[in-house]
DNA sequence: TACTAAGAAATCGTGCACGATTTAAATGGA
DNA sequence: TCCATTTAAATCGTGCACGATTTCTTAGTA
């Protein structure tokens, strides 16, 4: 993106440019961030047969088993409609079991098959290889999740409320 | 996420322990606010028409229109399969055009329209609201943004090595 | 001039993401 | 007991994202 070298807008109200530039940067970068994590797990992800989101699934899994759909969406922050089918694709990969709680049928208990647990041995070398692939200082990265963790709060916060609204 | 509850894994080898759980919690971070974001948009941009990427797209070609697909890609970080359909979208919806370039054929100019160009002036208000939504301070919102900043430009870095080495 | 290589965009297949709706099960009264 | 309400997951339709491939154009070169 070529916001450092932007003009300021000649319709935007001076008092706004500055904070109306901030957040579109801020939110791009975001953007950006995220998608560009998201590649460069691939490489350590693809030889376990795993995309970004199924390897959180898993994580979340390795955790916390049986879980229900609505726990693992919980934790991720994805509904069912995106979860069902993820949680199908681990599913007819062999790495997980669904089925039904006895207890309250209208729950589905998700939980890692042997074949599943297998790969968390696999998968233990993955987030230190990741480390070495981010671009800041120890001190940085710390800063960095510690910020991002109390805006992430914020922003579930806000959501929540947007959502009771409606 | 209960991440700040997780108890530490009794497989992972304790020298990798804490830097394993922050590395996890910084990109899944990252995730997570990269989607919420996406969606406190939503409702910011709806009444004009746009989806968040679409949004991003307009605001590339305000600042600098025409320009070839290629272009859009590298400012945004995305390639012509996405890229494409997405300008089809907008252009269906009359906002921009799309034409190819009589000097080079190869290339695709994307222009807004006067409708897109109106869409402008509506847009304005968008990033004042998107604001006003974050759940941080003002320096503390700079501060993420000048540390994201840096970390998106090393990641593309990293990128751009890894995609030369295949 | 031909012929190959490089470039740009489009296309194809797979997977993620979500709003809205549907189906089925559990719950809480009248 | 019966029925309305709530809850959980699945389903449907649309749109983003990308690796791999294809099509067409331009550039380079024998």
């Amino acid at each position: 993106m070529t916001a450092e070298t932007t003009t300021m807008s000649t319709r935007t109200p001076a008092q706004f440019a500055g904070a109306a530039k901030l957040d579109q940067q801020l939110c791009f970068a975001l953007y950006s961030a995220s998608g560009l994590m998201t590649r460069l797990y691939r490489p350590l992800l693809d030889p376990l047969g795993l995309t970004y989101p199924q390897y959180l699934a898993m994580l979340a899994l390795w955790e916390r088993a049986p879980s229900t759909v609505g726990e693992l969406g919980e934790a991720l922050g994805l509904d069912s409609a995106t979860l069902t089918p993820l949680l199908k694709r681990l599913e007819a990969g062999g790495l997980v079991t669904r089925r039904r709680d006895p207890a309250d049928e209208r729950r589905v208990l998700v939980e890692p098959t042997a074949k599943g647990q297998a790969l968390r041995e696999q998968a233990g070398s993955v987030p230190a290889a990741m480390l070495c692939n981010l671009p800041l200082e120890a001190d940085e990265l710390k800063s960095l999740h510690h910020t991002l963790t109390r805006f992430v709060s914020g922003l579930r916060k806000a959501d929540a409320g947007a959502a009771n609204q409606s």
